[in-house]
DNA sequence: GCAAAAACATTCCCGTGAGTATGTTTCTAC
DNA sequence: GTAGAAACATACTCACGGGAATGTTTTTGC
């Protein structure tokens, strides 16, 4: 049932129905940030909802598939933050720096999303899925990949221009993966933060972690 | 019951009791590494052992019990590794390069370890867990702390001598333990690897870490 | 060599939570 | 306005796994 991961099937499916979807979905993100994947339960998921869990069975076939389109939200809030930045015609550091500081935006401010992902990734799901979920899984695993080559690819034209010096471009990026992603780990959304401290996080990042790469 | 954190009580304890808790841990540690936290039972454990259930509750009082033992062995490994560096008489540039190197290297060694406690973090034992335990899970979260410290240390020897450029040591700090630890997410023991190619993996992944914070 | 304690194995209990079955209300189409 | 379907709520089932209870073997101290 549902859309699984964005496969919209030519079902109807009201205005209503897609709205109180995209409400559980962001209810179970905030559920599993607080409590792990499988701590978090289906009913305290339509608690946060103010509701109970026929409301969430309507919706979802089970509470992996849940996850899988928490996983799919959160690359696409990445894709979307990124992808228009890589048609900029500047170079390839200046590149990079944008594309960090967007993603590291991306982490703050979407972090229930991001820190799921980060939660399970693929240890989650382990046994207990269908082969269907498995392989939509699988795709989103692939997608994540296509996020990280988008990167390699920044890497690469740097290399090739002269402007960035990378020994290794994979080593590279996953280096500048892990540094961006690290901040679902210690980032705490606090009501004093205001929109001038993220910048501030997300720029002095991005530079600390492209300034070991550019060519001197 | 067993040594919680360390906590080596007068108890007289066997030198085969000793023995048979650090397969235990270990045991768990891969065993958590494979499925997760939950997913991974106690039966497993005991069967990753050739053993029962019996010996596992013999020697630890519950699951959180034994997961603690692996954050705090993890940690050990860490400390271990990075301690020794921080005496030598070295610019802060060249020092943080050795202690990242020897941070990288523990990351794939003891990976199952590492790997574990990135899991769960703070976010397992919520609520679950006995007001001792969580006394012990602040401790550990404290011991990690202090690693840290070590590198902000470093980090602020650096920008006082003026052979580092260091805008924000706390980000810093954040950024550098971000990208090794990242370590753990994608690399996979493979038989084929060698040690050099370790090496080259943890020289490189310092060397571009650092290299972005060094004064010009 | 013999208690007694440690180091296990075996068996059982019982709460928890995912998923289901079924009822009730609200919307939509005609 | 009235079927009928979508959008929920309520109540139930049932397997799984943590931990306890209990039995058995091995070690250790004297």
């Amino acid at each position: 049932m549902a859309l699984v991961a964005g496969e919209l099937d030519a079902r109807h499916v009201s205005r209503r129905g897609i709205e109180s979807q995209r409400k559980i979905i962001h209810a179970a993100a905030v559920c599993f940030m607080r409590h792990g994947l499988e701590k978090a339960t289906v009913d305290e998921i339509a608690q946060e909802l103010g509701s109970t869990k026929g409301r969430v069975y309507h919706h979802f076939a089970s509470k992996n598939e849940i996850y899988l389109e928490v996983y799919r939200q959160a690359m696409e809030y990445c894709f979307d933050a990124v992808l228009p930045l890589l048609d900029l015609d500047i170079p390839a550091p200046e590149k990079l720096v944008r594309m960090a500081t967007a993603h590291g935006h991306v982490m703050m401010d979407t972090l229930p999303f991001q820190r799921t992902i980060r939660l399970g990734v693929d240890v989650y799901l382990r046994g207990s899925a269908t082969e269907a979920e498995r392989k939509v899984l699988s795709g989103l695993i692939a997608m994540r990949n296509d996020y990280e080559a988008l990167y390699r690819t920044v890497l690469q034209e740097g290399q090739t221009a002269g402007t960035l010096s990378v020994p290794s471009v994979a080593l590279a990026g996953r280096m500048i993966m892990g540094a961006l992603n690290g901040l679902v780990d210690w980032y705490r959304v606090r009501p004093e933060q205001t929109r001038d401290d993220r910048d501030k996080i997300a720029a002095l990042l991005a530079e600390m972690i492209v300034g070991g790469l550019r060519a001197d």
